[in-house]
DNA sequence: TGTACATCAGTGAACGCGCGTTCACTGATGTAC
DNA sequence: TGTACATCAGTGAACGCGCGTTCACTGATGTAC
């Protein structure tokens, strides 16, 4: 049956915000059309009337999961305008991205931590929009972050820490909770001596 | 045709170098047991005389991809037994895990910046292998790397600057090569800086 | 050391399940008059 | 503002392809005597 204009885009939001949780839970492959549809309240025989193809869902789902995800880090940083403020900021950041509750829920965090070795092996349209992700991210937490420096060289070698210390502790967290423990808390201590450094925040070497 | 058992020993061992470099380039879910058969010369029917499932392949792929990292890396610091040898293995092995070739190659390259984000995703036997990999592979990397201080976990902060770096720069390779570009480098200036420093080799931040 | 038979690695066709995709249908919404 | 008709979001059955798995068969190897 027919429904208004504006409750189908609502069904459309719905299903993009379901797949961007789900695909980080599952990754792209692991992820079923008809358990999206129904994650949104919809059956999937409709799937098609708002996207041309699977694929065309995981574009849009990687879009959203990178617009949260910044959007998550712009607010967080909102409020610091002080040099005190922002390295309290960045030190609640780190505790939070290294946290055992970000580890076991991938479905609400970091889309590189959940996707990246899966976005290495994406085509086409997936592809770039993880790349212009990457880059969004990357940009946003530069301008953030940090002054001074190589503001974009600190952030790219900061977040390849704290994304490859998440991801490993996730691989690690099933079956042998003691390292993955210790990954999460290495790192942790490593990123979070570095915060006072004056104009070198975050920056994990100079 | 039966053949000996000499022959059919190294054809599983030929199928298990094959699921190695393929489960490395397309995921487990992206390799097909009928590919993984004919990348070893052979037809896929035969596959369950010497595996039970496509996961028990999936198993000793991820082993044979560990056992090969561990040993290259330990290669590299065989004769490494001056100070000034081990910092020149240490950057030596740097700009290899963070080089152009490694990061097109991942068939080749290591298992964590490969199958990470999958390993979190992974089950039963297959997550125990990932997760025995990853603790065998730092265990190698803080002995043969590091010397005093807090080894473990500076090996730990180093693995996770160096996959989460290897992982990004992929994602990013096929649709920007610029900052693919920028992310090797960054990270590559980032932690040689730090190899010659006395105690701390390696260690992201001390 | 030969000989006869059982074993079993490899082959290729076939099965069957899961899942992306299509389709006929429904009935409320949107629109033309 | 009503009225009649076209549109189209949603439904659920069905299709079809890919792929893991099974199976009957082959013939050389391994083994019992």
């Amino acid at each position: 049956m027919r429904i208004t204009k504006e409750a189908a885009a609502q069904n459309k939001a719905r299903v993009v915000e379901a797949a961007a949780r789900l695909i980080r839970e599952k990754g792209f492959d692991g992820l079923g059309v008809a358990e999206v549809m129904k994650a949104a309240g919809l059956t999937h025989g409709g799937f098609y009337n708002h996207f041309g193809s699977k694929e065309e869902l995981g574009r849009a789902a990687i879009r959203e999961v990178f617009d949260t995800a910044i959007a998550g880090l712009r607010q967080r940083f909102a409020g610091a305008d002080t040099e005190a403020k922002r390295v309290a900021a960045l030190n609640g950041y780190i505790a939070r991205y290294l946290s055992e509750s970000t580890r076991d829920n991938p479905g609400r965090s970091c889309p590189m931590a959940a996707l990246g070795t899966d976005a290495a092996r994406y085509q086409g349209a997936m592809q770039e929009e993880f790349a212009r992700g990457v880059e969004r991210y990357l940009q946003a937490f530069a301008e953030i972050v940090q002054r001074g420096g190589d503001a974009h060289a600190d952030a790219i070698t900061a977040l390849s820490t704290l994304t490859g210390a998440l991801m490993l502790s996730r691989a690690c967290a099933g079956t042998n909770a003691a390292l993955s423990q210790r990954i999460l808390s290495a790192v942790r201590d490593a990123l979070s001596s570095q915060t006072g450094a004056p104009g070198m925040a975050l920056a994990a070497a100079r």
